[in-house]
DNA sequence: CTGAATCCGATTAGATACTG
DNA sequence: CAGTATCTAATCGGATTCAG
């Protein structure tokens, strides 16, 4: 969690300096759905790094809005789903899906 | 606005392709509120710098988000707005207000 | 007042190799 | 499989100067 020095007055910039990059909330989407394992996120997002996933991973766990689950098995599994701070994201997520499928109508009805 | 070939299938990156960055949520949770003069947005955004406003807001303009309009006065007088696409962006920063503001309520709370 | 243009340093991301 | 470590390349941001 921030503490309380690091916390902007605003609301807008202290939901964004939680999960204000586009990598983070892309992340979210996907583990809104469902728990996810690490190479099938890497997979599922065109274009980020592995170094790129793992930061923003090792970041969201740390403010605690995700968790890691580690399953000892052979092959290694881990797993990563919402915490309950992250479950409660979901509508900013939402938000974002709504306006983003709208534009995309738009887009691709314009000629 | 985006072109075909530009545009993720993910509804949510679609989103963040256009406003994917913290400055750009903060100029719209400004302009939410009404329309904002430069130097005013400037002073309201701290650690921003000239340049950053400068190129965040021309590229808002660019996929018509924001409206620029030029007042001939002397001295210059240039007002940002939204534009009907940005206004209809308002849930998704409505949204990130919500948890943002909850979100300072837990960690005001905690000692 | 509202910028544009330039320079430069800091930050971030990507590629690669390696590990338990 | 799920990372870590290292190095380099690219991007971004900050400071400054200048202009209509």
């Amino acid at each position: 969690m921030l503490t309380k020095s690091e916390l902007p007055d605003c609301p807008v910039a202290t939901t964004l300096q939680l999960i204000g990059n586009k990598w983070k909330m892309l992340i979210l989407r996907n583990l809104m759905t469902r728990p996810w394992r690490f190479n099938e996120m890497l997979r599922s997002i065109p274009g980020i790094s592995q170094k790129v996933l793992t930061d923003n991973l090792r970041a969201l766990e740390n403010d605690e809005i995700i968790t890691r689950t580690v399953f000892p098995e052979v092959p290694p599994r881990v797993e990563y789903a919402l915490s309950d701070l992250g479950e409660s994201m979901r509508p900013i997520i939402k938000a974002m899906e709504v306006w983003g499928t709208g534009y995309q109508r738009l887009v691709r009805e314009s000629k």
